[in-house]
DNA sequence: TCATATACTTCAAATTATGAACTATTCAAT
DNA sequence: ATTGAATAGTTCATAATTTGAAGTATATGA
């Protein structure tokens, strides 16, 4: 009886040994953005990633369950450093949109091509097993962008 | 032919699909750990979910595919709180052995406890693809750990 | 036209991660 | 036994990253 609780723990959940893949997963991906390219930060290396097409910082910060100010600066060292340019969004003057210069696309593309190898790497799974994961991720993600920013709890 | 790489990695790939997924749900399920237990940083909590049994500090460091200094300072912090004590590993009395206090084990059952729910809550699976997802994600935790930390080279 | 909301920026502070130099212990080879 | 090299963990100064509060500019609605 005072066991149950601990003995499902102690053996662990599925839900337990679905986050602690996850987090190993993660860990290592970032890990390896160490040894692919020199002069981008982890958190630029996100970015770009993110940026298959011209978007909104706002949009990003959801993406990436982020707040504004973060954005800001790694859009900052991006621009900065020559990766990508803020275009006023025309139908909202407030608004930026992060648009990926040629350095920029290039820097991007060969990012996601090391990402998948990476991914392939570390992970180990095969073709069907890959496509498989990226069905139930895509899944989990849409989910987590629909429920994410509950805008008005933020803690 | 110019297009072919430009296409795929435009319609994302089921690795970067995979990696995507990933990362949201690892965002927010950091992003939830806030909402839980107010005295416990993020590393912390980490740390306690491994604490499924005593371990030594090493075999935390290369599951959370970290460094040592790093899993000290976690640990001074847990342990100055009354989460884990050390005791030396009589196999090897150069490594300690972390092991949870009383209340180190009511925090980590809330802990797990709050990880399943938020899983469920974040990913929107249901059981048979919790499942699903578990057994691949320990798969590649796996693999993960196999591959990880190639000893020699450090970058 | 005024009040309020939104998009982003600035900046100082907090959190977290890291590497290099150090202590203590082990292990292997004399 | 004794020495030397390797290993487990610690200390500490530094770097990287994130955050929230206050500010500017634009939009929206009454």
């Amino acid at each position: 009886m005072s066991d149950s609780i601990s003995d499902r723990l102690g053996r662990l959940s599925p839900e337990i040994q679905a986050i602690m893949g996850v987090y190993a997963l993660y860990w290592k991906l970032e890990e390896t953005f160490d040894t692919i390219e020199t002069d981008l930060s982890h958190p630029e290396c996100h970015m770009l990633i993110k940026l298959d097409e011209p978007k909104r910082m706002g949009v990003l910060a959801a993406d990436m369950l982020s707040v504004p100010s973060t954005i800001t600066a790694t859009a900052d060292a991006l621009e900065q450093a020559g990766y990508l340019a803020r275009q006023r969004d025309p139908s909202d003057r407030r608004a930026w949109l992060l648009v990926l210069t040629e350095q920029g696309k290039g820097a991007r593309d060969m990012l996601v091509s090391a990402a998948g190898d990476l991914f392939h790497k570390a992970s180990g799974l095969n073709a069907d097993e890959t496509a498989e994961f990226a069905r139930m991720a895509s899944k989990i993600r849409d989910n987590v962008l629909k429920t994410g920013i509950p805008e008005g709890l933020k803690k």
